[in-house]
DNA sequence: TTACATGCAAACTGTTTGCAAATAT
DNA sequence: ATATTTGCAAACAGTTTGCATGTAA
């Protein structure tokens, strides 16, 4: 039986690295967002659910710093953003090709590892477009027993 | 060279008949939505495309019924709701296993026919959960030629 | 005549934006 | 010193809802 490796938090000066790296000058903001976001294991947030936890850690941060901070962190390609449910934008820590779980009646998502999924038997795309990227949601509900 | 079939308009009665089994009285409104949506070919609509095409061909239909008729005929299955881009609800008259192209820089949907595409390799949904449906969408961006 | 449907306007949710004050370089 | 970032409050888009009026059975 083992446990669960724990994620390496990043350390404060990691974050700042990893900030500047991506254009994006280390505020208080978002380094405290980046560390909440990359810990090493991935994550699905939405704006509501990450301020919640900045909030709750302690740190002030308003709900409009971190619509843009998400933002700006997918421009950098630090985040993909999810269209799951139409109601609320889900953002994922994990940006490799992979696929999801999504547990309608929790609103929760669960990562599906590329390797396991394929898709086949793809018609050619219309004229003058191309493939940019396959999303696949597998959409779950509870099992009736 | 084939011509493409045109899609059989439904009749009045057979509209009303259409909106009975379902469960809803036939009113003006409800009867010429769905008259738009069930020619007979595959459709795209949302709230607001749908409410334009009612306007244009001289039908009087309030926006606030568009969308309660939408959600009226997607519980009595006669449209599925797709989760395409978060900032509109997508709605597709094809209720049958299939999945979608989406023209990104369009907001523009396009069938899928089921039998085209596979889905293999899919890992057990966790314990207490089943799988309710698989969406696939594949996102076209313009060819760079 | 009774239950149901419509349509307006107002409410609501998630999200974006303008701008003055604060912060990073 | 300068450019960038923040945060509030207001704006915004799409959608939903309360309620008085209209319509179907």
């Amino acid at each position: 039986m083992t446990v669960p490796a724990l994620a390496p938090s990043l350390s404060t000066e990691d974050l700042e690295a990893l900030l500047r790296r991506a254009g994006l000058r280390p505020t208080r903001q978002r380094t405290a967002l980046a560390g909440l976001l990359f810990t090493g294991h991935d994550r699905h947030v939405t704006a509501e659910t990450l301020h919640g936890e900045a909030v709750a850690s302690g740190e002030q941060v308003s709900l409009a710093t971190v619509y843009n901070t998400l933002h700006q962190f997918k421009r950098a390609g630090l985040l993909r953003e999810l269209a799951i449910d139409g109601t609320r934008a889900y953002f994922d820590t994990n940006v490799s090709n992979h696929n999801h779980f999504f547990v309608e009646h929790e609103g929760e998502l669960l990562d599906i590892e590329n390797h396991a999924i394929r898709v086949d038997g793809l018609p050619q795309p219309p004229k003058g477009l191309r493939i940019s990227h396959i999303d696949v949601v597998v959409r779950l509900v509870p099992d009736e027993d």
